[in-house]
DNA sequence: GAGTCTATTCTTAGCTG
DNA sequence: ACAGCTAAGAATAGACT
């Protein structure tokens, strides 16, 4: 590190008073409540959530492990990224004969969970257009600071720029029909499961 | 470096020797490349995701935003949290089609994407059972510590032991019908929003 | 394998441009 | 809002239990 611009004079302060020093308070503790101030608020979501990501990117790497995070702001702005394939799976899953024709009307009177995952709906459907953009934007951000944190350019590339940038308008029917393909995953596997068959022991180390 | 455990001063050492002290290097830094070791990689994997999840926990209730986590261990093992919907990562990584019955050749030549997927749905199903147990012993642990971590006790409880506890064998046939729903929404939504009608301008300050 | 402790690195709150 | 800086708070690698 070299000092920016400090530690020079040796005693004699210049007339226009170069620097009034910035006595930063450094990091505060904060609570974990709510944020009220918008911009501040705001701000954080930024830091934290490029922190969580790296994090997210770190263990990925450091364990070889699959790892993906979904961040929808309040706004519905977010970034989803995903584990070695958000988009891969989306497109493996794409021609499925005979489920788009055959959806009923399934949603009944539990209008909470209807609520909530709508509200995700319209983020991730949001996210679709927006993202691209964005993440244009942050690559190029990235490129300009250079390798410092694109350290995996070497090996596989850092998945979340990767997958996120598919998903467009065009792409929200395949994934509705993923949706209902994964449906008839889950389904199926729970009857299995109920039945019988466990493929592994599920080991629980926790009393 | 200094000798692990010597440091005998003043020339007459007790006898019993009560604290020979504990001279931990501290952290240290480490590159972000897979670990080798398996021990230390799964130790560095618990706390990391720990880690993360901490993380996660805060930038939701900070921003109001919803986040999702969702790590898969090697083994197949890991832990998903959710913000109101696991389910929702769960589905942007869509797994594999139907793997027992309806698949024809959809993973013929891509083998390794198609192990990867299964992998992740065959974790999430084990997710379901495991996690109840996991979750009810982290948080027997957290209430033994006390509150230092429940600071959300009074407003929402903190969402990754609202809805993964419920998340058992029993709730699957539900969490299916929910995703049914969930996929109608999309692609209603996904056809308003063809049609014609942005609800927000969608403001991208980014160029 | 999980919990504890500590020294050290990493993250980020608060400001400034 | 976004980039940069600084220092205080957090996370955690290593060692031990």
């Amino acid at each position: 590190m070299e000092p920016t611009r400090q530690e020079v004079e040796g005693g004699v302060a210049l007339a226009t008073a170069p620097r009034p020093r910035k006595p930063s308070k450094g990091r505060q503790r904060i609570e974990i409540r709510y944020i009220e101030d918008k911009a501040q608020r705001q701000v954080t979501f930024s830091k934290r959530r490029m922190g969580i990501f790296k994090k997210a990117g770190e263990l990925s790497q450091l364990c070889g492990a699959c790892v993906a995070v979904v961040v929808f702001s309040e706004r519905g702005r977010p970034f989803a990224i995903g584990a070695p394939s958000v988009d891969v799976v989306l497109r493996a899953c794409d021609p499925l004969p005979g489920e788009e024709g055959a959806h009923r009307a399934l949603y009944d009177d539990e209008e909470e969970d209807a609520a909530v995952c709508r509200g995700l709906v319209e983020a991730a459907l949001r996210q679709a257009k927006e993202t691209e953009a964005r993440v244009k934007a942050e690559k190029a951000r990235m490129n300009a600071i250079g390798e410092k944190v694109m350290q995996a350019k070497g090996g596989r590339l850092f998945w979340w720029d990767a997958d996120v940038e598919q998903l467009g308008e065009a792409e929200l029917p395949e994934f509705a029909r993923a949706l209902q393909r994964l449906r008839d995953n889950v389904q199926r596997r729970a009857d299995h499961l109920s039945s019988a068959d466990p493929p592994p022991p599920t080991p629980l180390p926790l009393q």
